[in-house]
DNA sequence: CGACTCATTATTGTATACATGAAGTACACT
DNA sequence: AGTGTACTTCATGTATACAATAATGAGTCG
């Protein structure tokens, strides 16, 4: 296929790109397919095999298995006995269902912080800065800074099985976040103030004043999605 | 090790056992390893080897690995590169977390019922009755049916997202319920007389009392293990 | 002409061989 | 005697060979 045939070749798996550190096979599997999704290589409905998945990452099937294995866990596949992993797509009411939960956590995070008088964390307005600094055409590092945003919001409730549950949506938020930048709706000045507005309210302690402006901001995406299928 | 040298044996993973229906090698894995884990052949805090696992359930590597993998993605085990696989230990505070989670779902479901006016899922009032029916010294099958209670509840929100998190809980919350049962906090009276309260203020649509039961419901085992390391 | 059956093929499932890196041990040197 | 290093050993990571089953197509029968 790709011409692993790897034999007694000395040199191994050493520095297969000149660049930066060595990634182990499973991890370039797992990087290569999904990105793959993330991009629209593999659309949603579409099944991935095995043997093209090896080619396009470039290892054997072992460490390619494990990674549709992840992939799977984390929301992005559907394995199918026998069958094969299928891009799972996912529908407008799924859409609203994420969101839903996703309402849930943040806004229980809003209440730990205001109620419990726990501090706002100081990444919420360093990725601010950031998120202000960065120019409007980097699409992938704003979506990347916004994750980290809501993520430090949830890391500042204090309860670890929260963020490790609101880590497991990130999969399939990405994923509408990728769609959405796709379809052009990049609001970036506007999604900054909302941030700043819920700091502001965080720090004032101001609970009910926080849960409108996350309820706002969490509603905008739902609304632009709505013509999805499903 | 077990002598499963396949070579070209043409019934090969036919009929393992004589009874019910074929296990493929993965599953067999996982369950193995999983029972494992639960009933405490592997101890909080273990390593669990590859070959070691192999011999217990009578399969290869491969669909071990799948097994320890998704055992890993469910919060059973820490896997460690180069190291192996961990049976994660659960700590107080983790414990703490996890029902905060629970409770903050599972609100969520109550509230969802009440205020939208959503049916109650008729399977809690006969999960109900199976659990009233069923001998008292059936601790596995209590626990299994108290999960479903409550699964059924968190369905009755009718968001599939949040199900989906609250089933990734179950794995932890399954054992700390093994744990507390060799501890002999068997309270099955108790349970099944507040499992009646909270169907009553549902059907009542009465959100206030519901969630009151709800939360003292919940705030019982977390109580009862507070004698947990961590 | 359509539907059913059987053979073929292609893809997943499983086992194992081989490579790699880490941990422990023994030896030598200071 | 203590420490550092090299070697041995063993567990994990990866590739591939082999097995089994579901999809596909060809051929035949009704």
């Amino acid at each position: 296929m790709t011409g692993q045939t790897h034999g007694p070749l000395p040199e191994a798996g050493a520095g297969r790109f000149g660049e930066g550190r060595m990634l182990s096979a499973r991890e370039r599997a797992y990087d290569g397919i999904h990105s793959g999704i993330l991009n629209g290589d593999f659309p949603p409905g579409a099944f991935i095999e095995e043997a093209v998945a090896c080619e396009v990452t470039g290892v054997s099937r072992t460490p390619v298995r494990e990674a549709l294995n992840r992939l799977a866990a984390e929301g992005y596949l559907e394995l199918h006995p026998r069958r094969g992993a299928m891009v799972r797509p996912l529908s407008g009411a799924e859409l609203r269902d994420l969101y839903e939960v996703r309402d849930l956590i943040e806004s229980h995070a809003v209440r730990a912080i205001c109620r419990d008088g726990r501090p706002v964390p100081p990444e919420m307005a360093s990725l601010c800065d950031a998120h202000e600094a960065l120019p409007a055409e980097e699409h992938l590092r704003h979506v990347e800074i916004n994750r980290l945003f809501h993520r430090a919001l949830v890391a500042g409730a204090g309860n670890t099985v929260l963020l490790q549950v609101f880590d497991g949506l990130q999969a399939n938020l990405t994923r509408v976040a990728m769609l959405s930048l796709r379809q052009g709706v990049g609001r970036n000045e506007v999604i900054e103030h909302e941030h700043r507005a819920l700091i502001a309210a965080l720090e004032a302690h101001d609970e009910a004043h926080a849960l409108s402006v996350l309820d706002r901001h969490l509603k905008l995406m739902p609304r632009l999605m709505a013509a999805l299928p499903g």
